[in-house]
DNA sequence: GTCTATATAGCGATAGAC
DNA sequence: GTCTATCGCTATATAGAC
């Protein structure tokens, strides 16, 4: 039973580890050995918990998409139901902590190959996101909250690709780009 | 003589088979031993004529930088010295070759690690293109052809942003999403 | 300028003790 | 559940013949 806690706990730090190194070099970039020492434990140590690398991965993916969750729900609530006061209080949260805007823009970019373990599922993520951003214009559309003469598919991609877009800006520039400036302004021009 | 322009073919053929292997894989995902094999040359050969693997990163980024040059200014010459229809006709060109936005978008993404051979080339290249494309709007704005209100910097910010994004989404759902259509609802929100 | 052969290091993953 | 030791493979790069 302890050693059962002391594993999860284990378990979870290797996962924290890896989404840190994943982040910085992507999953290509960085090895089992040096995550396993960057988390104090040996290399089978790790491969106990995750059977392969790829199993690490998508733990880690899974962990950023239930933290990514959560961010967009405390968005929704802060801003009293505003769809795009929550989108960008979501990007001004993401700014405050870069790990995950580094994990996405990183891994999103490298899973195009097919061949990656992370292939299918980014290619479902967005697929998915974009049917539910999608979704939330047209019910704003529907409250006259978006000019009617607009496709709420369009927007919902634009929304995404802004998203991606001054993501990978802010990374290459240092942090020295804001996020949400040229995503309000898009915003903005749909009322 | 006749060694040296064989030469200069063969590293060319190089060149042009690292840059699709690169697209396809990123620059951590191909090792110089399959580019050679697909080059049809001995690995030592290539490295004959690009002594390290970034040495031959850096050669086909310039190499994708020049017909990208080409591209923009085909495109400018062909909407009659609009910027918009320019930016437009060259996302249709993108559309219709994928191999140079497939090299782009995974090379910018894992560039943003600072031990990246090209991180400082995409930094800077970022830094060049916003300038650019923000003098640019900056100028049609002068012409009345953009609302005076907008900042030209952020404009700037939000093309390049839409670009990449939507790129992105065109790459993971296999070319099943257009770019042109997002970018054109931006274009004309600035007018 | 291109080859065969090889050096050297790091990779993901496994075996078996404790 | 975690360790030491190691396997089998692939990586980038080099040496030296032709």
């Amino acid at each position: 039973m302890r050693s059962n806690r002391r594993g999860r706990v284990r378990r979870q730090h290797v996962i924290e580890t890896a989404l840190r190194s994943f982040a910085e070099h992507g999953y290509r970039g960085v090895s089992t050995a040096t995550i396993a020492q960057e988390a104090g434990i040996s290399e089978p140590g790790l491969i106990h918990h995750f059977p392969t690398k790829a199993d690490l991965l998508l733990a880690v993916i899974e962990h950023y998409e239930a933290r990514s969750i959560e961010l967009i729900q405390e968005a929704l609530s802060a801003s009293d139901g505003s769809y795009s006061g929550a989108l960008l209080a979501l990007a001004g949260s993401h700014e405050a902590d870069p790990t995950f805007i580094r994990l996405f823009t990183v891994l999103a970019a490298e899973s195009v190959s097919p061949a990656h373990p992370a292939h299918e599922w980014f290619v479902a993520r967005y697929d998915r996101v974009r049917a539910e951003i999608a979704d939330r214009f047209r019910e704003e559309q529907g409250r006259g909250q978006i000019r009617g003469e607009l496709d709420p598919e369009t927007l919902a991609r634009q929304v995404i690709a802004m998203f991606d877009g001054v993501q990978l800006q802010y990374l290459l520039a240092g942090g020295q780009l804001d996020l949400v400036t040229p995503l309000r302004a898009l915003l903005d021009s749909y009322r």
